[in-house]
RNA sequence: GGUCCCAUCGUCUAGUGGUCUAGGAUAUCGGCCUCUCACGCCGGAGACACGGGUUCAAACCCCGUUGGGACUACCA
C-alpha cells in the first residue's frame, strides 16, 4: 500500500466535558476503521474554545478512551496551536478572492434576522459586504473597522455535491448556503475553518464522524475547494437518541452518558466497546459477540445503518440501570471470558470495597479463581462481586432483611436448628459437596422439617442474600471455619 | 421558517422485487429443571407509519402524507 492510498482518520473531541458514548461510538468506529485498513488514527483536541474547555476534560476523554481500549497513533494534538494558521488560511482565502472581509456589526446582523423571520423570508446573509466597491472598502480600512471573514459561496445555479459512504450521494444548492463566517471580529477562526485546515494538514483521508456534521459537509467541501486542496471521503454515522427520540448529550442526560460511569458501573470495557459497535452497525449474518479480533476483521463501513439508534436507558427503572442489552452483553461477556481475563476488574472492585485480601493472588488464588467461576453466572456487572459476592470474600457481609424475614424469622425452629447444622458440620471430616449434602439431609429427616427450610435459612444466615449457587456449593466456597462460625453467629438473628 | 437526513417487533437490527404466513438479539410471558436465584432447554406474544402509484409480483422502486432527527451562530 503507498503512502497516499493510507488510511488516516481522526477523532477531534472538544474537551468540555467527560466522553460520551456518541463520542465513543464515533472514536470506536474511527478507530475500527484504522485497524481494519491498516490506516492511522489521529486523536485532535478541539480545543479553541477556550472558555469550555478544561485540562481535567482531556484528561477525562484521554482516560476513557484508554479504559475502552481505544489507542491512537498521534497526538494528542490541540487544535488552540495551530489558530494562527487557520487564520492564514483564511487570509490565503481573501487574497485569492474567495473569502471577503465583511464589516457588519452583529447588532446589525441581529436586526436582519429578525427582521427577516417576521416577513418569513430567508435568514441568510444578504451579501452586503461581498458587493462593497472598492473605495467603501478603503473607508472601512482607513477607520480601522472590525471585521468578520466570511466565505465567498459560488452564485449561479450550481450546487456541490458528494457521496458519502453511508449516505449515498448529497448535493445542496450554492443558493442554499450563505457566505458563512470562517474568522470572527476578533481575529479568533471559526471550527467550520479550524477543522478543515487541520484535517488538511493532518493528511485525513476519511471523516468519519455523526450525523450531524452532514448538514455543514458542503460547506466545508465549499472550502477545501477555496483552499485547492483534495477533498477527503466521508461517512457520516447516525446519531444515538435517547428513549424521547433526542440527541443524547451531557447536558440533558448527565452521567447516564458518560463512559466513565459505566466504568464505575461494572462494566466490562470490551464489553461496552460491543455494545456501543452495534448502536448502528450490523453483520448481515446477525453475529453480536465479537472478540477485538473477530470485530476488526468483520468491520466495514459499508455494515453502518443509516436511521439513528436509541439508546434504551430508561431511567428509574428499578430492574436495569441501563439499557438492557448492554447489560446482557456485559453479562455474557462476564460469564464466558476465561477468568484471568476478569479477574484484574474484580480485584479493582474487592479494592474499592476494602475487601481485598493479598492471598487472593497468593495462597488463596486457586480458591479465588474457583470462588469466582461459581458465582459469576448470576452476575451482570463487576460490582456485584463486591456487593452480592460479598459474603465470599469478607465476614463482614450484610443480611438483607427480606430473606432475613422469609427464610429465617418465619420459622422460629432454626433458632435451635443452626447450631445443631453448626456442630454436625464441624464434626465432619471431610468437606465436601457428598458429605455436606447428606449431612444436612440427614438433619433434616431427624427433626422432620423440610430441607428447604434449612438450606434457606442457611443461606441467608451464611451468605445474606435470599439466592444465589446451590447451597452445597455455597458450603465448600465459603468453607467448613467459616460456615460453622456464621452460623453459630446466626442464632443472635432472633433477638 | 429554510435546507438536509431518516422510517421493520418495546429496544438494537437482518432484509436491496418473488425463497417474507418478515429472520436474529435483547426485553417480556409460560413451561421444564430445582434447595433459592440465575444459567440452560422448550414454547408464546410482539413490527414492515399511512396513502397512492410502477410491476405478473413490493418491506424492498417512485411520489405524497405523517412522524422523528440534524443543521441553520462572530459554539466546537
Amino acid at each position: 500500500m503507498s503512502m497516499e492510498e493510507q488510511v488516516i482518520v481522526r477523532f477531534p473531541p472538544s474537551p468540555s466535558g467527560y466522553l460520551h458514548i456518541g463520542g465513543a461510538r464515533t472514536a470506536i468506529f474511527n478507530w475500527l476503521f484504522a485497524q481494519k485498513t491498516g490506516g492511522k488514527f489521529i486523536l485532535r483536541i478541539e480545543d479553541t474554545d477556550a472558555d469550555r474547555s478544561s485540562e481535567e476534560s482531556v484528561a477525562g476523554i484521554l482516560e476513557s478512551l484508554k479504559w475502552l481500549g481505544v489507542t491512537w497513533d498521534e497526538g494528542p494534538y490541540f487544535q488552540s496551536q495551530f489558530i494562527a494558521e487557520h487564520v492564514a488560511a483564511a487570509e490565503k482565502l481573501v487574497k485569492s478572492g474567495h473569502a471577503y472581509k465583511c464589516y457588519c456589526t452583529k447588532e446589525q446582523l441581529d436586526e436582519k434576522r429578525r427582521e427577516a423571520k417576521q416577513k418569513k423570508l430567508s435568514l441568510q446573509y444578504d451579501g452586503t459586504c461581498r458587493n462593497l466597491r472598492p473605495e467603501e472598502i478603503e473607508k472601512k480600512e482607513a477607520a480601522g473597522t472590525p471585521y468578520t471573514i466570511r466565505l465567498k459561496v459560488p452564485s449561479g445555479d450550481g450546487f456541490v455535491g458528494f457521496k458519502d459512504i453511508v449516505y449515498g450521494i448529497i448535493e445542496k444548492k450554492f443558493e442554499d448556503i450563505e457566505d458563512f463566517v470562517i474568522v470572527r471580529s476578533n481575529g479568533k477562526p471559526l471550527y467550520i475553518l479550524s477543522n478543515v485546515v487541520d484535517d488538511i494538514r493532518d493528511g485525513i483521508t476519511h471523516i468519519l464522524r455523526g450525523q450531524d456534521g452532514l448538514a455543514n459537509t458542503p460547506k466545508q467541501i465549499l472550502i477545501y475547494k477555496a483552499l485547492g486542496t483534495q477533498i477527503p471521503k466521508f461517512a457520516h454515522m447516525s446519531l444515538t437518541l435517547d428513549t424521547k427520540k433526542a440527541k443524547i448529550s451531557k447536558r440533558t442526560h448527565g452521567e447516564l452518558v458518560a463512559v466513565r460511569f459505566y466504568r464505575e458501573h461494572g462494566f466490562l470495557p470490551w464489553a461496552f466497546v460491543n455494545y456501543l459497535v452495534l448502536l448502528g452497525w450490523s453483520m448481515p449474518d446477525a453475529k453480536e459477540i465479537f472478540s477485538k479480533e473477530e470485530l476488526i476483521e468483520a468491520f466495514s463501513l459499508e455494515g453502518i445503518n443509516r436511521a439513528n439508534a436509541v439508546f434504551d436507558v430508561r431511567k428509574d427503572d428499578p430492574k436495569f440501570f441501563t439499557d438492557p442489552k448492554a447489560i446482557s452483553i456485559n453479562t455474557h461477556y462476564l460469564r464466558n471470558l476465561p477468568i484471568e481475563e476478569i479477574e484484574p476488574y474484580i480485584k479493582t472492585e474487592l479494592e474499592k470495597e476494602g475487601i481485598w485480601d493479598p492471598e487472593f493472588q497468593g495462597s488463596k488464588h486457586e480458591w479465588f479463581l474457583r470462588t469466582i467461576d461459581l458465582i459469576r453466572t448470576r452476575f451482570h456487572v463487576t460490582t456485584d462481586f463486591g456487593a452480592a459476592g460479598r459474603c465470599y470474600f469478607s465476614d463482614d457481609y450484610l443480611i438483607d432483611p427480606k430473606p432475613l424475614k422469609k427464610n429465617i424469622l418465619k420459622h422460629e425452629g432454626l433458632k435451635e436448628w443452626f447450631p445443631l447444622l453448626a456442630d454436625r458440620l464441624e464434626a465432619l471430616e471431610a468437606f465436601t459437596l457428598e458429605e455436606t449434602e447428606r449431612a444436612i439431609r440427614e438433619i433434616a429427616e431427624e427433626l422432620k422439617v423440610k430441607a428447604g427450610i434449612l438450606i434457606n435459612g442457611m443461606r441467608t444466615a451464611i451468605t445474606g442474600q435470599p439466592k444465589g449457587p446451590g447451597i452445597f456449593d455455597v458450603l465448600i466456597a465459603i468453607g467448613q471455619h467459616r460456615v460453622v462460625e456464621r452460623l453459630r453467629k446466626a442464632v443472635a438473628l432472633f433477638e
